[in-house]
DNA sequence: TCAGGGTGTCAGTCTTATCTGACAGGGGGG
DNA sequence: CCCCCCTGTCAGATAAGACTGACACCCTGA
């Protein structure tokens, strides 16, 4: 995933997932290995439906990534992996971004 | 200036700061030049005070800096213009940073 | 003296995101 | 059967952020 911004909505999308010390966190646990969501709320003592949400916010981001498998004993579990990404943020960066992006900042697409 | 974030606290004030498209066309423009804040706020058609508190957040997260000036007339006007950054996002480079986070995320100093 | 352009700050409102507890399932194993 | 661990979703409370209009103040030029 080279993380060539398309569009300025993207870079705001990308950074408001970021932008929360339990989304960063999240990421963190899941570079070190994939997990499932019992397990990363455990770890990160945060309440299951919390960490829930913000997992599918990353998702959204596109910068995690979940399968739910099922296990041989036929349990279903639900894991999550970091997608790789680097993004290189300048000034520069952001004023290019800002062309393509919604003044209202609704996220609505304007094609 | 290097931007080799220091803390986790850092690194999340950033991109809490860059997560608001009103901040992104801020910095946006201010990449472009120098201007003041009532002339940017012309510019960008967003109220006074607004953007005031998003210059405030901006300079708060060390994005930008205001200097008050006074002309040759004796007016004060207070120019703003961005600081040259450049910040890698990756998986490990929040893994790194993400060790000095506070859990709570208050942001209180713990130096 | 008055109009015009600037800065700085405030109380109050409104909208948004966050967070919690609870519920409805599915499946395995004692 | 009951107990345990998992997923998925919800209404509702709470906290945080965004936003507005108005005000006090400074200096200049007509």
């Amino acid at each position: 995933m080279a993380e060539v911004l398309s569009s300025g909505e993207e870079l705001l999308r990308v950074l408001t997932a970021l932008a929360s010390p339990h989304r960063l966190r999240i990421i963190a646990a899941l570079s070190e290995g994939r997990t499932y969501v019992s397990q990363l709320a455990r770890q990160l003592r945060m309440n299951r439906p919390l960490l829930y949400m913000h997992l599918q916010r990353l998702e959204a981001a596109g910068l995690v990534v979940g399968t739910l498998e099922t296990a041989q004993d036929g349990s279903s579990v639900k894991y999550f992996e970091v997608v790789p990404f680097a993004l290189g943020l300048t000034p520069e960066a952001i004023r290019t971004a800002a062309r393509t992006l919604d003044l209202d900042g609704t996220g609505k697409d304007e094609s």
